[in-house]
RNA sequence: GCGCUCGUAGCUCAGUUGGAUAGAGCAACGGCCUUCGAAGCCGUGUGUCGAAGGUUCGACUCCUUCCGGGCGCACCA
């Protein structure tokens, strides 16, 4: 049976190693055959790619860019080097065809393949060491005390903890860290709400999820000032009490403040998502504002007429840019200028990688070229990750408008559909705890769905169809797991003598190629920040997982020697499998 | 106006530092469960790769211009 996936592994998928031994041999070739017919020309290395059809070999060299300088067709130029290569008793092992313009390879795979077996049986299978001893912390998050969470807080918390995780596999010291934006007029707004409107009610007497609540009295807010011209005026005025210590004001901001951490907290829990530290701007603000005046003094910035203090961004060319009000208090700017300060003191960095919408790029741009300014070598470390939006089918989510898609209730929602499968399914009864499964189902849907997008592109989300449970879905990659689990599981015996070059099948030796692109794929994720080129890697793997295992026998192989090659290469999947799903943030099902 | 970003099948998205006939999933229709889990597998696609130029042996990919969507250019966060 002919493996019929010319997409896949298209790319980089022979692992590199492999790769550029071959490019090596074949500039060798190139250069010498130059030397001798006295061609003067600058040669480039070859270009290594995967041919389009497995039939066509394993690694592809094009011949074309050669065509020019020897005065020869592509064709003609590979058949050269193939006899070059082959009088060459030093040169790698393969079997040469020629097709097209191309110099084409059949590697031996079982070797690989033998190498592969006994990684996946080690301690630490999956990691790679490209980042090793690299220092990176990655914030995101950064969530508002005056409302729970939303979508749009969704992506980015899949692409900060799965981006942390990546670094972490190839060998980082990764730091996640969340800010906590708790003060400021915004929040001033749904405390003067919850004063005037409420009978004093809190979560445990009102039943609801602390951020909700206070998000209700952020509505309320909202709702009454449409009425009431001086609500923003009062709001303001309880800002200047909170800055001036007022103990009332600040004994209802912490306490409102915890019942939203509280509630944030507790989605974080079901979402699977950790911090290593937290910041609050109630803490940073104060700090960026002396960096600023510090600045100042050293005439790095200037006070303007009216009394503010501004930096003139022409050098990037931009305008200028406030860094304190006139009236002395400080911006958000200021206080992100303290945050990174402050982070760096605490634990000085080789990166920090903020994860933050592509709404904030001037933000950033403006923020990092400002801690230059201020002296600041760690500055050209700092790095922007920023992402697009999710919309709906109807557009944008707007918090006034009602239109976000809550955070607890999708998550609800999806667990609900779940357990709804699992039971149409008749499985559970055959589950230990169906509503833990279900949940878990949920996760792997949300965290593959949101990360599958390359980050830089705005997103649809439609809550009808968008999150199914087949196809390219976490679900269907979880079943995969499930079904390799349960071949093992049912394998009886040893893998002691594994013998790989028993594996022949055009779909055996795609595997087998796929898994050792592996470390390559994690790098290059790890490396552009892009959760998404992992995705697009298991799921690849997964199909052709799943076409092997349908039209092949793993068990009841024709020997006893071919089914325990099968299990071994099963074997080496789930390991695999297991080590990218906990990077993407899908929880691995022995059963589901 | 300036800057950033995106534009690939009805919808949601891939597309390897330019390479061999542009791919998946969803949706639709039709097959496959007395064989290792059917959340699966197989089949059916007339796409101006937003448009036009340019560079190249070769362009979805690079350059220029234009068109369209989004975001930003606050003493808001």
């Amino acid at each position: 049976m002919l493996a019929k996936f010319p997409s896949l592994f298209d790319g980089d998928v022979m692992n590199a190693e492999t790769k550029s031994k071959w490019a090596d041999a074949v500039y060798q070739a190139i250069v010498t055959m130059a030397s001798q017919a006295n061609i003067e020309a600058d040669l480039p290395r070859p270009v290594v790619l995967t041919p389009p059809k497995p039939e066509l070999g394993d690694i592809a060299i094009a011949m074309f860019a050669y065509s020019k300088a020897f005065h020869k067709a592509p064709a003609a130029l590979a058949s050269a080097v193939r006899e070059a290569l082959m009088a060459d008793p030093s040169s790698p092992k393969g079997e040469i065809l020629i097709e097209g313009g191309y110099l084409n390879v059949r590697l031996g795979l079982a070797d690989l393949a033998m190498q592969l077996f006994t990684q996946a049986r080690t301690e630490g299978f999956g990691h790679t060491s490209s980042l090793k001893g690299r220092r990176i912390m990655v914030e995101f998050s950064c969530p508002n005390t005056n409302k729970p969470l939303h979508l749009g807080h969704m992506r980015n918390d899949s692409i900060g903890s799965c981006v942390a995780r990546l670094l972490k596999a190839c060998g980082a010291d990764v730091r996640k860290v969340n800010l906590i934006n708790n003060r400021g007029v915004h929040i001033c707004k749904s405390m003067l709400a919850y004063q005037k409107f409420s009978k004093g009610e809190d979560p445990a007497s009102s039943g609801i999820k602390g951020d909700h609540l206070v998000g209700e009295y952020y509505v309320k807010f909202a709702n009454w000032a449409k009425e009431d011209p001086t609500a923003e005026a009062q709001a303001q005025e309880m800002l200047e009490k909170w800055e001036a210590g007022d103990p009332e004001t600040i004994a209802l901001w912490t306490r409102m403040n915890g019942w939203t951490l509280d509630g944030l907290e507790e989605s974080y829990k079901a979402m699977g998502i950790s911090f290593d530290k937290y910041y609050y701007e109630s803490n940073t603000y104060k700090l960026g504002k002396d960096k600023i005046l510090e600045g100042l003094a050293k005439g790095v910035f200037t006070r303007e007429e009216d009394g503010s203090v501004q930096v003139d961004l022409a050098p990037i060319k931009l305008d200028k840019k406030v860094l304190l009000r006139r009236d002395g208090t400080s911006l958000y700017i200021t206080q992100d200028i303290g945050t990174a300060i402050a982070r760096h003191e605490d634990w000085p960095f080789d990166t920090l990688i903020y994860v933050v919408a592509s709404e904030q790029i001037y933000h950033f741009k403006v923020l990092f070229y400002i801690l230059g300014l201020l002296g600041f070598d760690w500055a050209k470390s700092l790095y922007h990750l920023a992402y697009g939006m999710v919309y709906l089918p109807d557009g944008r989510m707007k918090s006034r408008e009602g239109t976000v898609v809550d955070a607890d209730e999708l998550l609800r929602q999806l667990t609900e559909m779940a357990l709804e499968e699992i039971r149409k399914k008749d499985r559970e009864g055959e589950l230990d705890d169906a509503a833990r499964t279900a949940h878990y189902v949920a996760l792997g849907a949300i965290n593959y769905y949101l990360l599958q997008v390359n980050p830089m592109r705005d997103m649809t989300f439609n809550p009808a169809e968008s999150l199914s449970f087949t196809g390219n879905s976490g679900p269907y990659l979880q079943y995969m797991g499930a079904r390799l689990s349960s071949i093992l599981k049912r394998y009886e015996g040893s893998l002691d003598g594994f013998d790989p070059s028993l594996l022949t099948l055009d779909d055996e030796r795609s595997i087998i190629k796929a898994l050792a692109s592996y470390p390559d794929v994690l790098d290059k994720s790890a490396e552009s920040y892009d959760p998404s080129l992992l995705c697009t890697y298991v799921f690849e793997l997964s199909k052709v997982f799943s076409h092997w295992y349908h039209d092949t026998q793993i068990l009841k192989a024709e020997t006893a020697e071919l089914s325990k090659a099968r299990v071994g290469l099963c074997l080496m999947l789930l390991e695999t499998f297991k080590s990218a799903y906990e990077i993407i943030g899908i929880p691995f099902l022995e059963e589901m």
